[in-house]
RNA sequence: GGUCCCUUCGUCUAUCGGUUAGGACACCAGAUUUUCAUUCUGGGGAGAGCGGUUCGACUCCGCUAGGGACUGCCA
């Protein structure tokens, strides 16, 4: 593992254009575990070279993003732009060696040419490629690649295995903008290269980009790195994945309630396995992981499956990070609220939710739902009780709540156990099973809401607002 | 239209020429239960279709069908 020319390189290449993409965090992920996997490097390169579509909040939304899912890279990012001479420097060189050209032709002549070639089912090429530059002056032009007419340009694959490309089928891709920018093939083979990447592990959508790129390395002379593309995710639908199923930016999943780690897993899973195992930590993952065994169909998202993996890992996570976690999340649901209320809020909530959190983070399976759960907690005095509720105050029931809040009140201990022993024990002396005690107790405590265990509910809500929020229901009622 | 890729239960997957095709999620039924959940037990459910190769094919090959990507002076 010492000898640094054979260690694995790999990254992850974004364009800054938008949001995080949820299929961009797995490619960003695939790379980090194989790179991991191997005691190889992984770098993040910020594809910018199209100034007009970049934008300063997009490259943060994937800095945030890969930070949340926490996803490390190894040394400080690159931004493309920044090379543009060195990507120019190259371009010299394949005009040097013939294997570029300059291409004066117009934006008209350009779409009759596209035109001509999708008519033809050929690829389009520039009559530029075999004539010589105008003389005189400096006319407007972009530079193209020269590519081989014949023979065959294969792509050993690692996932997809040996793809066949003819070369007669390659249009002439256009490596520098009239502008002098330039364009995408050309400045990733450019810095994979300088960065010495040598697994380029990417979306399937590149795949018809391997064979230009592959043929851009051996026009410059450079030995290519290993290809590897990894299937698109798609929505549950089997369509691309995009706004209309739910989510698709990282950002997205943090606010609905999912957790870094289950996001992780469950995302390692997606086309990817291990025989049979299904929870595994980060460690397992990069132990596993290789890129053989990333299957080759794209994967769709479910839901259900997501949540599910989300639910073992809230059961798993640390009761004062899950009680911020809710507690946030109940305060955020008022949009229009200010910071102070906001903080007062967690200041409010935030211990009693994280001293109900062993008993309430199996009640749900996103953080969302541990908010709903916890609702008949956080809700304030006096609470609205539903019809059900008033159904259930008989009579009977209420005199027997008085006499009950009379035992609560003296009790020595409001622990849990103790809590359930007390019911049991008037059950007892009021000669009815806990059938009858319950649903009142819980009607006039919750509201109606959905609560644990009754003696975990009764020590949540604490001995003060459990005896408010019964005497709150009885003055209503007489 | 052209080039390329894909196809095992509803979903994610295991299998890497010989298995009653396994697991997980979801679903259904039952048990437990003071609400809602949880938990437990059991159950149904798959090799797209058609041809080859082979003693033997989910596994290899071909065709068909269906799905997808690309086809920009976007990445």
């Amino acid at each position: 593992m010492t000898d640094t020319r054979s260690a694995v390189v790999t990254r992850f290449a974004p364009s800054p254009t938008g949001f995080l993409h949820i299929g961009g965090a797995r490619t960003a992920l695939f790379n980090q575990l194989y790179a991991r996997h191997t005691g190889g490097r992984f770098l993040l390169r910020i594809e910018d070279t199209d100034r007009a579509r970049s934008t300063e909040e997009a490259v943060a939304a994937i800095f945030e993003g890969l930070a949340w899912l926490g996803i490390e890279t190894d040394g400080e990012p690159v931004f493309q732009h920044t090379r543009a001479d060195r990507h120019r420097e190259a371009v010299e060189e394949l005009l040097a060696s013939g294997n570029a050209y300059r291409d004066y032709m117009t934006a008209e002549e350009l779409d009759a040419e596209r035109e001509a070639a999708r008519a033809e089912g050929r690829a389009v090429r520039s009559p530029w490629r075999d004539r010589a530059p105008p003389t005189g002056a400096n006319l407007p032009h972009v530079v193209r690649f020269k590519g081989p007419k014949d023979g065959d340009t294969v792509i050993d694959d690692l996932v997809q295995g040996p793809v066949r490309f003819s070369n007669d089928d390659l249009d002439d891709l256009v490596l520098l903008r009239s502008d002098g920018a330039p364009t995408y093939n050309l400045a990733v083979v450019v810095d994979d290269h300088d960065m010495g990447v040598t697994h380029v592990i990417r979306g399937d959508d590149h795949l018809n980009n391997a064979p230009r790129q592959a043929l851009i390395y051996q026009a410059l002379g450079w030995e290519r790195p290993a290809f590897a593309h990894i299937p698109l995710i798609h929505g549950p639908d089997g369509a691309k994945l995009s706004k209309r199923h739910g989510a698709q930016a990282v950002g997205d999943f943090a606010n609905q309630g999912y957790l870094p780690e289950a996001m992780r897993n469950y995302l390692t899973r997606l086309g990817w396995g291990h025989g049979d195992d299904e929870i595994f930590s980060d460690e397992q993952a990069a132990a596993w992981f290789d890129i053989k065994d990333v299957g080759r169909a794209p994967a769709r998202l479910d839901w259900d499956k997501l949540a599910s993996v989300n639910a073992h890992y809230i059961r798993q996570a640390d009761d004062a990070r899950l009680g911020m976690l809710v507690a946030r999340a109940f305060a955020s649901r008022d949009p229009s609220m200010i910071y102070g209320e906001f903080m007062g809020i967690l200041d409010r909530v935030g211990k009693r939710l994280v001293a109900a959190m062993p008993f309430l983070k199996t009640r749900g399976k996103t953080i969302l739902e541990l908010v709903d759960q916890a609702e008949f907690l956080l809700a304030e005095r006096p609470l609205a009780l539903d019809d059900k509720v008033g159904a259930i105050l008989t009579e009977e029931t209420v005199s027997r709540l008085r006499r009950l809040a009379a035992a609560l009140a003296t009790t020595a201990s409001w622990s849990d156990p103790d809590l359930e022993l007390l019911l049991k024990a008037f059950a007892a002396s009021e000669g009815v099973g806990l059938g009858k005690i319950g649903p009142g107790l819980r009607g006039v405590l919750t509201g109606g809401r959905p609560s644990p265990d009754l003696s975990k509910t009764l020590a949540a809500l604490g001995r003060d607002e459990t005896l408010a929020r019964i005497h709150d229901a009885l003055s209503q009622r007489t």
